[in-house]
DNA sequence: CAAAATTCTGACCAAACGGTCAAGGACACG
DNA sequence: CGTGTCCTTGACCGTTTGGTCAGAATTTTG
């Protein structure tokens, strides 16, 4: 075990420079991918040594593993809001544009989510199989709900969050593609987004 | 230079083994990313000893290289069919479910892509900003035609084609999470998609 | 301010990796 | 069926990578 990571309260240093980990590390995994990044490469993003750096962390395994802890959290949240007393079409809406939101504010957690599922989630797989699906399961009812109910047209719960995370996620985990594509036009890609994706799920999703 | 790679016609075990080889790579690769996937890797999937593999490629970035550049035809063809003179709505769907067709019979070459971009494209650059930038200009053009003769409903066509790229291939590169979440309803997906999909696109582009 | 605890570093190690090479074995063809 | 070409392999090499360790430097604390 790191030697930092003992059961007595954290001290300001070890506050300070496990922060510093955690964001070089999220830069460089997200960008390159779990085997794609060496612990050199984020002990000088971080500006620190390797020996320093492990022994706040007790290796790459276990930076990664706290990172994707952390950030289940954040990603979870925009859907935890989604409120079965709201009005249907209004909530969903919303969902899809705080979904946006967050491609466009975090970027580096989309592409870290991204390539760990792409790759089979071999580090991530019980998140998934519990707080995730729970979660969705959960909402997936609400929906149900409003449909039973004509209040929203008769679509798939399950396929239609996957069209709100696809469509949202595209912009940040794709960000490459999406700004050789536009070009120029790139400037205005989140507003653009927010119109097309408020059209397309408001017209497809009234009953 | 690989030895094999003359200027000659290539003979029977070299048309086998480089076809064997490239099977096996694509399979590694898609589910690794390529600094995740070793030659030994590759070699052991393909039946082949290491130095025997090199004979046929000059090295693991020739063999990525390869993959790549055979993958992109297959790759743009789905949306090279898209027709100027159909029917806008008719197009546009035949177009979604050429996609959803390409995402449930070769999920590899999707991950392969998918993994490529997620990275910043870093071994494709040029046939982005080339080949695939060239033709969605010119179907955004069309597209655009058809809202102009108000055929189709004024939406951007740029984030039109974002979203049916996305959407789609959700179902091969979020494989993992979309079978976790699905559970044993996953029997049915392509075919729920596919309504979902047809739906989703035919409202929202009535004019 | 001195002892105790914490933080930091250079040197080092074993394993994994991409790749090479000389030489032996298999195959095609006259 | 022999000879020249093609194919295959075990042994090997330099580099990269994840990780360790003893001890030096720094900070905290009584």
């Amino acid at each position: 075990m790191a030697r930092a990571a003992s059961s007595k309260a954290p001290t300001r240093i070890q506050r300070e420079k496990t922060s510093q980990i955690l964001k070089a590390a999220l830069e460089v995994f997200s960008t390159y991918g779990f085997r794609g990044s060496t612990i050199d490469q984020i002990a000088a993003e971080a500006g620190l040594s390797k020996p320093n750096l492990l022994y706040y962390f007790d290796g790459k395994e276990a930076i990664h593993a706290r990172l994707l802890e952390d950030l289940l959290e954040t990603w979870l949240d925009p859907l935890k809001a989604l409120d079965a007393s709201g009005e249907p079409i209004d909530e969903i809406i919303a969902y899809v544009l705080r979904k946006l939101e967050m491609a466009r504010d975090f970027p580096r957690e989309s592409r870290l989510f991204a390539n760990e599922i792409l790759q089979g989630a071999p580090r991530i797989e019980a998140q998934i199989t519990g707080q995730l699906k729970s979660l969705v399961d959960e909402k997936a009812a609400i929906l149900q709900g409003w449909i039973d109910g004509g209040k929203l047209a008769a679509v798939d719960p399950y396929h239609l969050i996957f069209s709100i995370w696809a469509t949202t996620q595209h912009y940040s985990d794709f960000d490459f593609q999406v700004g050789v594509i536009l070009g120029p036009r790139d400037t205005t890609r989140f507003e653009d987004a927010t119109a097309y994706l408020t059209r397309l799920f408001t017209t497809s999703l009234r009953p």
